[in-house]
DNA sequence: CATGATGTTCAAAATATACTGAACATATCG
DNA sequence: CGATATGTTCAGTATATTTTGAACATCATG
């Protein structure tokens, strides 16, 4: 198609198996597995790399790169290097691990906390005009819920403070 | 098609949102939403229910269903009852946080963290026998995974003592 | 030991999720 | 401007996961 061919430097296994760590990682986090390969070529890169150098090493699509690159940045996984006299944005691996997890919870898992907070609270009102036999066994798993809840909020900003620097 | 009507009694108000809650915790834990509904249903009965109750009531498959209670019980999310006289299991909702979270780090987690720990120990045999001119740079990167491996390790235990009763 | 009740397994179908690539926006540069 | 470089979006496709349902195992009981 395009007869500048593009420099595909194959990548070694040292390499390779930084990326598929990541990749596993992506996974356990629940995040598409482009997103680790992306975030595992970066950290194992030495310099800063464009959404072209990413695409060509991990031969992927350029949405998935653009998509991909777009989510790390959401939660402060990598940051953007200007580079004098090129146009194009380049990135480097965020290497804090309080960083990464701090943006990670503040983003992917607050919202979800936050949601869920909401619906207790509307469960508890349903309950207050609510009639069954079950009525007080009710209202003590609403309670147990509530703990849950409250226990949850406390943990992960704890969590946070014990990853440390 | 059978002409002995199963009683369904539907789920109240109430009862959906508690479900609806659970559906959302699997969906964040990565399990199938069928376990959540499972979990669900379990927790707001106030009485054991057998697979069949669980089955009926939430209108999903008998598969479905043996494959959730079988993944509740794999993490202690909840509890057999045995009923005299009667051939079915029976179950209840496991209601302590501590030991669904412990049960869950130890079976869902563990398994992952102590792979990526044999991942990384490869990656640093790998490096050994390396050249290029970035080898002191991986070399500090390797150093970086082989420390938020240490402190991943030291932090799930300790979350779950957070975690508390 | 035949029967019906209970629970499990697994191949196929349904559903949800991620990826691709082409069309589009935007900016730079000659 | 027009041409080129860069990045984003999104409809369609590919892939992965979950659910279904029927076949199969197990077992208590008359």
């Amino acid at each position: 198609m395009n007869n500048v061919s593009e420099k595909v430097r194959v990548l070694d296994e040292l390499e390779s198996e930084v990326i598929a760590l990541f990749v596993r990682m992506a996974d356990m986090l629940n995040l598409p597995r482009s997103v680790g390969e992306i975030y595992g070529i970066l950290f194992v890169s030495s310099i800063p790399l464009c959404l072209d150098d990413c695409r060509i090493r991990l031969n992927i699509s350029k949405g998935s790169t653009s998509q991909g690159l777009k989510i790390l940045r959401s939660f402060g996984a990598i940051r953007t290097v200007y580079i004098p006299g090129d146009r194009k944005d380049y990135y480097v691996a965020e290497t804090s691990l309080r960083k990464i997890a701090s943006g990670f919870a503040s983003e992917q898992i607050q919202p979800h906390v936050a949601s869920g907070a909401d619906r207790i609270a509307r469960i508890r009102e349903l309950l207050e005009d609510y009639e069954s036999q079950s009525k007080e066994d009710l209202v003590e798993k609403v309670e147990l819920l509530e703990n849950w809840q409250r226990r949850a909020g406390k943990t992960l900003p704890l969590l946070l403070k014990m990853i440390g620097k």
